[in-house]
DNA sequence: CGGCTTATCGAGAACGGTTGTCAAAACCGT
DNA sequence: ACGGTTTTGACAACCGTTCTCGATAAGCCG
């Protein structure tokens, strides 16, 4: 049977407040700074847990695993900012059909895909260009 | 200045060869395994090396960098068989835009996407089929 | 409320992929 | 062929993640 802890509802909540990617690591330590004695491993076990059950998006950026509280159940992909982690997500049906038309097209079933936008968000733009042309 | 040297064209081979995503193990094993000295830091090394200058693509799946041998300068996204490895090329101008115009309404800049398919290819649907009915 | 069962936790060790270090070897313009 | 510089190979170090295992506590039941 699947039980409710305090460390449980903590990552759920660090993560609601984040408000975009985050890594398994930086969520532990906002925790700890926060005052918490929640184990590294926890935060692992727990994250993994949430995305499982489609509480949380998560993606591989430079070889760790960042996550985000998303709604749950619904198909959508991100828009992500390189700097700050800041995400908005996004709905995108026409990249849906384009994506199911081209894997069938091939002979290719059971697709699913992967569609995500990296780039900076108008503030990190604005500070970028401000500090490389003063 | 860059050099070449017998190792790097090993690689650049063997990536030929693979066909679909590999990993940098992967390859180093089936060069050793054809009788090559060569060293598994080299093989990191050359293969980052090829990443940058385009002549391979990369993509990270379940914790590991994946390289494939791709046609240089193109811009172009994959479809990929979970179980095999055979990857196509495909090209997909209405999403090139999509990416833009999403990007650019939530005044994002410097946005670079990533765009994959994972399936199974006709081949192995067929053989998934057989197993699972038989 | 007070046991009892069992999922979950914490601490640290282990793991796997990748990158860094540095002396030795290879490359290439001269 | 020579000499300066890049690249290699062997191995150690790294870093994020997962595993192990005794301790803890959640939830059920009487």
């Amino acid at each position: 049977m699947k039980r409710n802890t305090w460390q449980r509802e903590a990552v759920r909540a660090a993560l609601a407040d984040a408000g975009g990617f985050v890594s398994a690591q930086a969520l532990h330590a906002s925790l700890r700074e926060g005052g918490s004695t929640i184990a590294l491993a926890t935060v692992y076990r727990t994250l993994t847990g949430l995305a499982d059950e489609g509480e949380a998006d998560s993606l591989q950026q430079e070889g760790e695993l960042l996550y985000r509280a998303c709604t749950p159940g619904s198909h959508h992909h991100h828009l992500i900012c390189r700097r700050c982690g800041t995400t908005v997500e996004i709905e995108a049906q026409p990249v849906e059909e384009w994506a199911r038309r081209t894997a069938a097209e091939h002979g290719f079933t059971r697709a699913e895909h992967v569609v995500d936008i990296f780039g900076l968000c108008a503030r990190c733009t604005e500070l970028a260009d401000r500090a490389s042309r003063p």
